[in-house]
DNA sequence: TTAATATATTATTATATTGTAATATGTCAA
DNA sequence: TTGACATATTACAATATAATAATATATTAA
């Protein structure tokens, strides 16, 4: 009893600190604006620096950090990196985010 | 035609500062876990502190943000401090991301 | 192979956030 | 008014993040 109070609150904590590190990834009016543009289809790294007017190496480095986090995932054609949001939730939650806020 | 597309992207880019800076006050385990608790209905600081396993000087760190970031609000009723969350879209933000990540 | 384009990496400085301890303030009951 | 409880503030060291410039690596076309 004790115990399983324990471990439900040790697995909200664990949840807490995931959720928080994910919501740290988008925590960037670039970041979000990338993963927005993401959410409607796969796009270049040129691509997104023309839609979001940032610097190339800011960008990458975005990316890079922004798929660390499990937000979006990349794969090469050719001599382009195409990202794309990693998964449905993450969709889902850049489209709540939208739907509640704008 | 031009302007009206500048309009609106200026506008995209300050909502996605608004977000970034919301986003950023909730992106810390303890954070979540406390506005988690508010959703369901307003709290002390003491009661808080015992739910949240989170020193007394941190918590009103915590609470105070969250409270200049506009994710909570405060009223003092007698010797207490009772906070809640600050409105319906907040609420729908914390439930949102339950719902799709727990 | 070379030039051009696309993307990633590194290094660095500036700024922000976290955690903690110590102290201060506000409110009530006795 | 004093003591006890509830909450806020301040100060500080440690760590994380942001922005920028410079450089490196990959891929393709010629």
């Amino acid at each position: 009893m004790s115990v399983n109070k324990n471990i439900s609150i040790a697995k909200i904590q664990c949840k807490c600190t995931q959720l928080s590190s994910l919501l740290s990834a988008l925590s960037h009016p670039q970041r979000i604006m990338i993963l927005g543009h993401l959410a409607k289809g796969e796009k270049t790294v040129t691509e997104l620096q023309r839609l979001c007017k940032v610097s190339q190496s800011q960008l990458s480095q975005f990316l890079i950090r922004m798929k660390l986090q499990g937000l979006v995932t990349c794969s090469r054609k050719g001599r382009f990196q195409y990202y794309a949001a990693k998964d449905k939730k993450i969709i889902k939650l850049i489209e709540a985010i939208q739907a509640i806020f704008c």
